[in-house]
RNA sequence: GGACGGGUGGGUGAGCGGUUAAAACCAGCAGACUGUAAAUCUGCCGCUCCUUGCGAGCUACGGAGGUUCGAAUCCUCCCCCGUCCA
C-alpha cells in the first residue's frame, strides 16, 4: 500500500496528528506546503528546502503545462526528477486560476477555457484534462479540477460552482480509475460552497459519497473574514470521514493556522511566505516586520531575535534592510528562507503541542507575541 | 574674444502666457499581499495653519528689472554651465 494515512492523536481542540505515507516519504501532519507553482519555491534552492525541514511541496498543473509543458516535465523524470526534489509532491489543478485569472477565461460544464497570460494562446481545461497532466507530471497528492468563486458571492452562483465541482470530481474520479495508478498518485476531492454553510455540508456529503481517499476545502481565504473561513472548516470537518487527510487550502496568515489545525485541517499551504519575503515582509515571532522601514537603517538585532534559523543566527535588520531596498537578489533569498523557517517551524510546534494535548495553549499564546508587535 | 545650446522641486527631466505647487521616472516615507500573471501593487512626497477641505495662506522654475489683467513660459541686463570656432 504506498498510500497510508493515519491519525496518531488527537487534541482536546479537535486537532490532530497523523502520518501520510507516500511514495517519495512520509509527511507528518499537520503540515505545512510551500508554494512552488512553477516547479521552484521562488528564492530557494531544493538544497535550503531539505535543510529547513519541507516535507512536501505544491506546484501548479495550468502554470507547468504552459510552460514547461507537461510531456516535457514527464520525459525528464517527472516534477521529482526534473526539478531534483526527493520528497513528496501535491499538484493544485488549475482550479485556483478558475479564480485568479477570471479575466482571462470562460468556463462551462465541460470546462475551462483559458487563454495564456504567457501569449494570449487558448487552451482548455476539463477535469480529465486537468488530471492527464496531473499524472504526467507524477505528483504525490493531486487535485480534481475545481471552480473556485470570489466570496462574497450570490447563493445561486454559490451552488451552480458547487454543483460544478461535484460533477466535475465525478469525471475526474473516473477519469483515473481508467488511466490512473492510486498506488503512486492520490486523487482528492475539494470541497466548494462559498461561504454558506448548507451548500458546504450539502457538496461535502456528496463528495464524501464518493469515497476520494483524501479531501481538500477549497475556495476560502479569498478575503472572507477569519471567523467565516473557521466556521466553514468546521462544518465540513464534521462531515468528512476522520480516517482520511484533509487539506485545507490557500491558508492561511500565521496567526490562523492554529486555528485550523484546531478545525481537523492536515495539510495546508500559502504564497504568504514566500511572496512577503520578496516584499520586504518578514513574519517574527512578534509579528510582521517590513524590513524597508527606516527604523531599520542602523539596527544590528536580527530580524527575529527568538528565531534559530540561519538567518536570524547570522545577519542584522540593517543589512537585510540594505539587500532589500538596494534591489539585490540576495535579499529575497534570505528572507524567503527566514518566512519559510517560520512556517514550518510554527506547524513542527503545533505538531509538538498537539502530541502534549495542549494546542489551545500554545495558539493563545502565539497569537499574543504575534500581535504584541516587533521591537 | 565669438557662435550656438542650456540653467525647473532631493536627482534625471517635461512644460514654453492662464486649467502649473508644476508631467513622467528615480530616490525618500508608509501600507497591502492567503490553492502565485506578483523581486508586485497602492498611497504620500515645497512650507505653515486649521473647521482635514477637490480648504486657507506663504514660498518656488539661476539673479535683478520689465511687458501683461496674468509669466517657469515674452523682453533687457547680469551670473553660471556645456559644445564648437578663434
Amino acid at each position: 500500500m504506498a498510500f497510508r494515512f493515519e491519525v496518531l492523536k488527537t487534541d482536546p481542540s479537535g486537532a490532530r496528528l497523523g502520518r501520510l505515507e507516500t511514495p517519495h516519504g512520509v509527511i507528518e501532519t499537520p503540515a505545512f506546503l510551500p508554494v512552488g507553482t512553477a516547479a521552484t519555491v521562488k528564492g530557494l534552492t531544493q538544497t535550503q528546502l531539505e535543510e529547513l525541514g519541507a516535507q512536501v511541496l505544491l506546484a501548479n498543473t495550468y502554470h507547468l503545462y504552459l510552460r514547461p509543458g507537461h510531456e516535457r516535465i514527464r520525459a525528464l523524470g517527472g516534477l521529482h526528477g526534473f526539478m531534483s526534489w526527493p520528497r513528496p509532491m501535491l499538484t493544485d489543478s488549475g482550479g485556483f486560476q478558475v479564480f485568479s485569472l477570471a479575466d482571462l477565461r470562460k468556463i462551462n460544464d465541460d470546462g475551462v477555457t483559458f487563454r495564456s497570460h504567457l501569449d494570449g494562446s487558448e487552451h482548455f481545461f476539463s477535469p480529465e484534462r486537468a488530471l492527464e497532466v496531473e499524472i504526467a507530471l507524477g505528483a504525490d497528492l493531486i487535485m480534481v479540477l475545481d471552480e473556485c468563486i470570489a466570496l462574497p458571492a450570490e447563493e445561486a452562483a454559490t451552488r451552480a460552482a458547487a454543483r460544478r465541482t461535484l460533477a466535475w470530481a465525478e469525471r475526474s474520479r473516473a477519469y483515473f480509475a481508467a488511466h490512473g495508478d492510486a498506488q503512486r498518485q492520490m486523487l482528492m476531492a475539494i470541497v466548494q460552497g462559498g461561504a454558506s454553510a448548507e451548500a458546504r455540508r450539502e457538496n461535502a456529503e456528496a463528495l464524501v459519497a464518493l469515497d476520494f481517499p483524501g479531501y481538500a476545502i477549497g475556495g476560502l481565504a479569498v478575503g472572507e473574514p477569519h471567523e467565516t473561513t473557521c466556521a466553514m472548516a468546521e462544518v465540513v470537518a464534521g462531515i468528512l470521514p476522520a480516517e482520511k487527510p484533509r487539506y485545507l487550502m490557500g491558508v492561511g496568515k500565521p496567526e490562523d493556522i492554529a486555528d485550523y489545525v484546531m478545525r481537523g485541517m492536515d495539510l495546508m499551504d500559502c504564497v504568504l511566505p514566500t511572496r512577503n519575503a520578496r516584499n520586504g515582509c518578514l513574519f517574527t515571532s512578534r509579528g510582521r516586520l517590513l524590513i524597508r522601514q527606516a527604523r531599520y537603517t542602523e539596527d544590528p538585532r536580527p530580524p527575529d531575535p527568538d528565531c534559530a534559523c540561519a538567518v536570524c543566527r547570522r545577519y542584522s535588520r540593517a543589512y537585510l534592510r540594505h539587500l532589500f531596498v538596494s534591489g539585490e537578489i540576495l535579499g529575497a533569498v534570505l528572507n524567503t528562507f527566514h518566512n519559510v523557517h517560520f512556517y514550518l517551524d510554527i506547524m513542527r510546534k503545533i505538531r509538538e503541542a498537539i502530541s502534549f494535548r495542549e494546542l489551545a495553549g500554545f495558539r493563545a499564546e502565539l497569537r499574543a507575541r504575534f500581535a504584541s508587535g516587533p521591537e
